[in-house]
RNA sequence: GCCGAUGUAGCUCAGGGGUAGAGCGUUUCCUUGGUAAGGAAGAGGUCACGAGUUCAAAUCUCGUCAUUGGCUCCA
């Protein structure tokens, strides 16, 4: 007998040899059926796998992280399967399950898989579920495994291969279908009830571009269709939040194909917005101590050779411009940096006047990958919400942690509770790609690590994200689809202090080389706006939202009164528009629903006469009439509630 | 940049080798209305662009541009 211990601490024997399925069943019958996977001593075990010795085991069905993981590995095993039925010269690479489904890499050789043939794909899918293949985990020699696919001609699996211990290496087996496998999976096949083969991509192997390109098929699967149509739906909804779609039909921006690509044209309202937006930062900068600078839109190209952007990416840039000098050049500027070292320069510094907080809405210009751009998300001429900080090593701690709080200000202003702090540090294996002292370096990626932990931030690291000149600590979004985004950023640099010769004289008469904490709350206002209008989907709060008010009148007899409303609304700043347009109020009223306009005035002959406005709000209905002032004291009162006002206070 | 998909009216989209379609929007007229679509008539397109195949191309083929799902990249 073995002693098997539960999450709840309970213990209970079992006879030696028994599994973790046999252990579910002697629970419940219920459970037995839906367990998916299992860990015994905290090591993922298939849940046929017999258990030899005490320890302490956790089952997992659909509701568990776990359970569904074991869920869409083995569906990629399936669709793996499918792949070598009906394309048997295709080569199989990796397909692992991922955070909504899994994929597969495959090399189909000459052949070009599209999108037309994934429906055939899924459909052998299911077939083969329906089967109930067992799965079954068998150990191999490294030799073994390595003539199993030398005999296939599979290259990649080669490659696996050979980079795993000899004595770890496993195959899962289900019907005549064999995979390198480190295992994880569900008893059968048929528990795979709903499969959908999403998309088709390009990947390259081991994601590298030198490599070749694999097909990647990406699909997901449910234990019933059920959950796989409601699944699908979900995806339905979230794409109506797509920030090109909404910014489209709320007229924020736009882009033509004449101006140029990632090239974003700010409509009125959404010029409106992003100035209230920069107003708000604008605001808080102030308080919080920032000068506000402008630098122009171009530098002199040695500006980016002593800064080191040249060098790093003079050859995937815009190309500079030429002037009627002799060898005289120009670059767009892709980052302000450069130019606020600049602004420091201008003239000597004490320690005692150090810190200085330099702050700009920067206009930069970046040639970036033409199958990189995306929306407002990733463009090619975006406005960044930039500072920069030169502080004295003394200040350094205390200026990173005050840069948190006004980020941390910033996102709950804004209603985005949903982020994920990221420490970007460099990846100690490749330092050719980072400049500055390895000392430099360290220096930096404490201060960062250390300010987190004071702020108490859950954050997460990443070794190989950090900036070539520095460490970063990024605010991560996701968007409507789940896609993370980087908004927030602050970075340390030692780096171009040192290349820009920055200074300033210490108590001790001696000069110093100041530190520069480069940051931006919003990341970019294309950015933060696309990331806001999928947060919200479109529903702006008060202060932000492009118009606050419509004023429908019920016939053209009331536009007079209507327009005293809206004069008196407009006296106390309230954004509002007349609605005297020949339609009936119904329409009136569903367009307006439909613009997502938080208030409604209507306005007819009952409300002429009695000096009154009837009101109604976005998704709520009818509220009943009010006087004008009554109206105007509802909206600033609401308007107060939101945070912006804790800036301007 | 790479692999796949898409591009038809201002918007959303149907169609498809032989005279270009719908709904919404827009214009004009009728209607003057009470909390999510009042009625009628009209205007509006070089079917992204350029070549090729064909008696004939919006439709088929190739190329270019743009958009898009991923990969790579992201100062």
């Amino acid at each position: 007998m073995i002693a098997i211990t539960f999450p709840d601490a309970s213990v209970r024997e079992f006879p030696k040899g028994t599994t973790p399925l046999a252990v579910a069943q002697s629970i419940s019958e219920g459970l037995a059926r839906n367990v998916l996977s299992a860990q015994f001593n905290n090591t993922t075990v298939e849940v046929t796998t017999p258990l030899e010795e005490d320890g302490s085991l956790k089952l997992f069905t659909w509701n568990d992280a776990e359970g569904k993981t074991a869920f869409w590995h083995s569906s990629a095993h399936v669709l793996a399967q499918a792949i070598k039925a009906l394309y048997p010269d295709a080569k199989l690479t990796i397909g692992p399950a991922i955070e909504n489904g899994f994929y597969y890499d495959v090399d189909f050789g000459e052949h070009s898989f599209t999108e037309k043939e994934l429906a055939a794909v899924e459909k052998q899918m299911l077939a083969f579920a329906r089967e109930k293949f067992a799965f079954s985990m068998r150990m191999a020699s490294k030799k073994e495994a390595l003539a199993f696919y030398e005999q296939e001609a599979n290259p990649y699996k080669v490659e696996l291969i050979e980079n795993l211990e000899d004595g770890t290496i496993s195959f899962c087996d289900h019907a005549d279908f064999t995979d390198l496998c480190r295992g994880g999976h569900l008893p059968h096949t048929g528990f795979i009830k709903a499969v959908k083969l999403l998309n088709v991509a390009g990947a390259y192997w081991r994601g590298d571009e030198t490599k070749p390109q694999l097909t990647r098929i990406y699909g997901i699967s449910f234990p019933k269709q059920k959950e796989l149509t409601a699944y699908l739906e979900l995806i339905e909804e979230a794409k109506k939040r797509d920030h090109r779609k909404l910014g489209k039909e709320l007229e924020l921006f736009t882009f033509s194909e004449k101006v140029g690509q990632g090239l974003p044209l700010w409509l009125p309202k959404g010029t409106a917005l992003r100035e209230r937006l920069e107003n708000f930062l604008k605001a808080a900068q102030k308080k919080a101590g920032y000068e506000q600078v402008i630098s122009p839109h171009i530098g002199n190209i040695e500006l980016y050779k002593t800064s080191g952007h040249y060098e790093k990416y003079g050859a995937d840039s815009f190309q500079p411009i030429e002037t009627p000098a002799e060898g005289e050049m120009f670059l767009l500027k892709p980052m302000n940096c450069p130019h606020h070292c600049e602004i420091y320069k201008s003239r000597p510094w004490s320690y005692r006047e150090l810190p200085k907080r330099y702050a700009e809405f920067g206009t930069v210009y970046r040639y970036e990958q033409s199958g990189e751009l995306h929306g407002l998300t990733r463009v090619r001429g975006f406005t960044q919400d930039d500072a920069h900080i030169f502080c004295t090593p003394d200040q350094l701690d205390e200026e990173f942690k005050k840069v948190i709080d006004l980020v941390l200000y910033v996102f709950s202003s804004l209603g985005f509770e949903e982020f994920t702090a990221q420490v970007s540090l460099r990846d100690p294996e490749k330092p050719e790609k980072y400049i500055g002292s390895l000392e430099n370096w360290e220096r930096a990626e404490n201060a960062i690590v250390n300010a987190a932990k004071a702020k108490n931030l859950n954050y997460v690291i990443e070794t190989g994200e950090a900036a070539f000149y520095g460490p970063k600590l990024d605010f991560m979004v996701k968007d409507a689809l789940g896609r993370k985004w980087q908004l927030g950023t602050i970075q340390v640099d030692y780096n171009l202090p040192e290349r820009f010769d920055l200074t300033y004289k210490g108590s001790d008469n001696e000069l110093h080389r100041p530190i520069m904490i480069h940051r931006a709350p919003f990341g970019s206002m294309e950015r933060f706006v696309a990331i806001l209008l999928e947060s919200t989907g479109g529903n702006f709060p008060l202060w932000l939202t492009p118009n606050q008010v419509n004023i429908l009148c019920v016939s053209e007899k009331h536009e007079n009164y209507a327009r005293k409303v809206l004069n008196e609304l407009e006296n106390n700043e309230i954004r509002a528009l007349l609605d005297n347009r020949n339609e009936t109020i119904g329409k009136k009223i569903r367009e307006a629903e439909l613009s997502k306009v938080p208030f409604m005035i209507i306005v007819g002959e009952k409300e002429a006469e009695s000096n009154q406005i009837s009101v109604r709000r976005h998704q709520q209905g009818d509220q009943g009439s009010m006087d004008v002032p009554s109206f105007i004291a509802l909206v600033k009162e609401e308007m107060s509630k939101s945070i912006y006002k804790f800036a301007s206070e």
